[in-house]
DNA sequence: ATAATTACTTACATAAAGTAAGTTAATAAT
DNA sequence: ATTATTAACTTACTTTATGTAAGTAATTAT
């Protein structure tokens, strides 16, 4: 009696966004591209756990790498288009946090 | 330097959404009230842990618990005010994985 | 050659989730 | 009265995920 009427997609959006920290960084990435310590520090999350998560991230098509060679090198993570698209789906988790929850 | 721009707020939102399972337990409870193990057996999460959540759930004033006295004995979990209040959020993940995700 | 900086990685410890068996409580059948 | 049945949990134990802290690689400044 396994009626999954759950549509996959769905099921998969949610699993992602249920990843601790996922919800979180992709937040902080739609401030702007930024670097891997930047994310770390405004977050609070462990750079181990960063660093997986960002890979998924990657492989998921939300967020893209770039290197920059500076001095001394520099990575700046961005969101993808698939990424931004997310942005929509945030201001909702805000808004019902703002009418809901006590400051 | 740790400036946490975020807004405790939302972070609270976030970290509620990204514990493991709490997204799609809402969002089944968005089909009605509903026993324990119609939960358990829709969305695949052992009875352990749909334990755990519920609770965390009732506390956090997102669901509520019924206890009817049936032959057998019936519980319906319920979202309140509080949990029916999600659902635009839950639409706007719903959009996305539409338009972001394969099937 | 040595030090400094960013972006990781690795080894190990703790916490969360999964599995399966067991418990409780309310009848219902024998 | 005893045994069985069913839903809703709990408990003990295993596996997986996350956290912490130290270490490495690459690049450039001194």
């Amino acid at each position: 009696m396994d009626q999954s009427l759950i549509c996959p997609r769905f099921e998969k959006a949610i699993t992602l966004l249920s990843k601790r920290w996922t919800g979180l960084i992709i937040y902080q990435l739609l401030n702007g591209p930024q670097r891997f310590c930047t994310v770390e520090s405004s977050i609070g999350i462990s750079g181990k756990v960063l660093s997986d998560r960002l890979k998924d991230l990657e492989n998921e098509g939300i967020v893209k790498r770039e290197v920059i060679p500076e001095t001394p090198v520099r990575i700046e993570y961005s969101l993808t288009e698939k990424g931004l698209a997310m942005e929509p789906l945030m201001k909702e988790i805000e808004k019902w946090s703002q009418e809901w929850l006590e400051a």
